[in-house]
DNA sequence: ACGCTCTCCTGTATGC
DNA sequence: TGCATACAGGAGAGCG
């Protein structure tokens, strides 16, 4: 599942093939996305791609006249191939470009979307009131601190929401907690500076670190080249429920919060008050 | 503003 | 072997 290192692997591996190309021809075999795929996204159709960024785990494609917003929700994939590669199941859209190469969106769950916008990207409704980059100096222990004070949710289901810091989905919630040694059921208003400090510190580390690794790879995620990342070597709980922890030995234990797999170490991260 | 539940979807795993 | 069921979860929508 694409979390903000598998959408930045993605971001790397499709660049090089993109930015400075005009786009031939969009293909939308199945426009049931989370979100229909809108008719306008013919608009990119001679345009020139200008930069791929990302902010949060959206990826957008810009160009001088406007810029496609692209999720890949929770099963979503892209690849670089050939004009003319055989569109197999799941393959959902094909942006074609002037190099004989084509972005092509895979999805089976279809939880992603691809819109089109004309209006600055970080204005659209989707991006407007997103919090902070985790990689960035705006995201910081502090930060974490300031935005926690009235909120009395578990720690864990506070640094998943978008407002607070985008990025940061079930998987790396997990192992960052344990790094910072909190338990994810603290609630948010009851965590010190010194805490966030570290919580933050840890948030950072664990999401570079999957970058370098190419990503996370559970099931099927690959980069745009098609090869898995490795990060899933380095989890510590995720997963891991009933297995001894690396640090102390313990047992590691499973709860579920919010709908999601919870994992913790409840030796490592006990929960104490500020 | 906050916190909770619901919803979208299909591949995979499990139980009968 | 086949069917029914549970589960995985990002994140917006909607409710109290």
């Amino acid at each position: 599942m694409p979390e903000l290192p598998e959408v930045e692997v993605s971001r790397q591996g499709i660049s090089p093939f993109m930015v400075g190309e005009t786009v031939m021809r969009v293909v939308v075999r199945n426009a049931s996305l989370r979100w229909p795929v809108p008719s306008e996204i013919q608009d990119m159709v001679g345009l020139t791609i200008t930069g791929i960024r990302r902010r949060a785990k959206y990826l957008l494609l810009e160009t001088d006249w406007g810029t496609a917003i692209l999720h890949l929700g929770m099963s979503g994939n892209l690849k670089v191939l050939p004009h003319g590669t055989v569109a197999g199941k799941h393959d959902h859209v094909d942006i074609e470009l002037s190099n004989g190469k084509l972005l092509r969106l895979n999805d089976p769950r279809r939880f992603g979307c691809l819109l089109w916008t004309r209006e600055p990207a970080e204005q659209h409704k989707l991006l407007a009131k997103l919090g902070p980059e985790p990689l960035t100096d705006a995201f910081s222990g502090d930060s974490l601190y300031e935005r926690s004070r009235k909120r009395k949710i578990a720690v864990k289901q506070f640094i998943m929401d978008n407002h607070v810091v985008v990025g940061v989905g079930n998987i790396y919630a997990n192992e960052a907690l344990f790094s910072a040694g909190i338990h994810p059921q603290q609630p948010a208003n009851d965590i010190d500076n010194a805490r966030y400090a570290a919580l933050a510190s840890e948030i950072k580390t664990v999401l570079a670190r999957a970058i370098t690794q190419g990503g996370t790879t559970l099931k099927d995620f690959t980069g745009s080249d098609g090869k898995p990342g490795y990060f899933v070597q380095e989890l510590q709980v995720y997963g891991k429920a009933g297995l001894p922890c690396s640090a102390c030995g313990g047992l590691l234990q499973e709860v579920r919060m919010g709908g999601r797999s919870t994992v913790f170490c409840p030796l490592c991260q006990p929960k104490r008050s500020a």
